[in-house]
DNA sequence: GTAGGTGCAAAGATTTTGCAGTGCT
DNA sequence: AGCACTGCAAAATCTTTGCACCTAC
C-alpha cells in the first residue's frame, strides 16, 4: 500500500481534484478493508468521523477510481466492491455458497488473457475479473452449485 | 437450443413446477435474444403478449434458472443478463468502451480454471464468468481504459 | 475570492413482496 | 378442487442528483 498512500495527494492534484479529509478516509478505508462495498466503507469511516455521508463516499470512490487509486469489481448480485490499487493486481474468486471473496495473482490468468488477446484482440482488464464458483469448504459441505433462493450472485 | 426447448416442460415438472405460457415466453425470449436483461425479455414478450408483468419475468427466470434451463452472468454495473443453457458453455467478454458482449468457448479458460482447482480447490462456474476489458474496435478508437463518468461497469 | 466539495433530502432505477384472483393438473 | 402462478401495486434496495453552504487553495 506504500505507493498508494505516499503520493495519493499528488494523484488527485494532478487531475485538478482537491485533497479532502473525506477522500482520505475513503482511501484509508479501502486499503484497510481490502474488499469493501460503499456501505462498508461508510461504516468504517463513521467510526472515526460520524458526519460523513454515503453520497460523499460514492463521489469519492468515483474520483479515486478516476485517478487510479482504487478499482472496483463486480462480485455478483448488485454489489460492487472497491479495493486499493496497491501494485498487486489480482483476480477475485467469489464463492456462491458462502459469498467469501478470495484473491489470486493475476498471472494465474495470464494464459487465458493472452489467448483472448490473440484470438479476439480483446484487452482484458484483469483486476476487474471476477470468477464465480464454489470454494473448497463449500464443496466439502456438499452444497449444490445452485440452490433455490440462496444464490444471491 | 434443441435440448432446451424439447424437454423444457419436463424439467419444470420434475421439480414440481408448472408449465405456463409466461414461462414458455420467457424461455423463448432468452433463447432468441441470446443475452438479455429482464427488461429486454419483458419487451420481447410484450410484442406478442402485452399483459405479462415484469415481476412475472423475474419469477420465471428464477424458476428456469433453478431447473437449469437458463443461467445469468453479471456483465458489469448492476445488469444481470440471462441466457439459455443450450449445451455450449461460454465465457462473456464485456467491452468497457462500447458495452458490447462477446462470447468465447469455455475451454479457452480451461487452463486457468484447472489452476484454480489445483491451487485453491476452487470449483469455477465457468458460464458465470465475466471478463471486462476493451474490444479490438474500441482499442483502435483509442479509448482510454477508464474515462470519467463513462465507465458504467 | 472562487471553484470544487460536502451534507442533506429527494428523485431514480432496479428488484422483491403481499395479496387476491386465475388457471394448470 | 387444490395449490401453484400471475398481475398489480406497494415496499425495499441501491445509487444518483439538486441545491445551499463550506473549504481547500
Amino acid at each position: 500500500m506504500a505507493a498508494a498512500t505516499q503520493a495519493w495527494g499528488e494523484r488527485l492534484r494532478a487531475q485538478g481534484y482537491r485533497i479532502t479529509p473525506q477522500r482520505q478516509f475513503v482511501l484509508e478505508a479501502v486499503i484497510d478493508l481490502g474488499h469493501a462495498t460503499p456501505e462498508e466503507i461508510l461504516a468504517w469511516i463513521q467510526t472515526r468521523s460520524p458526519g460523513v455521508n454515503l453520497s460523499t463516499v460514492y463521489r469519492a470512490l468515483e474520483v479515486l477510481e478516476e485517478v487510479g487509486l482504487v478499482t472496483h469489481a463486480h462480485l455478483g448480485h448488485g454489489a460492487p466492491t472497491y479495493h486499493a490499487v496497491d501494485g498487486e493486481v489480482h483476480v477475485h474468486l467469489v464463492c456462491a455458497g458462502c459469498h467469501d471473496v478470495d484473491s489470486v495473482p493475476a498471472q494465474m490468468a495470464q494464459g487465458f488473457v493472452d489467448a483472448l488477446e490473440r484470438d479476439r484482440g480483446f484487452a482484458t482488464d484483469i483486476g476487474h475479473m471476477t470468477v464465480q464458483g464454489l470454494c473448497r469448504r463449500c464443496q466439502e459441505a456438499g452444497k449444490p452449485t445452485r440452490s433455490r433462493g440462496v444464490d444471491r450472485t
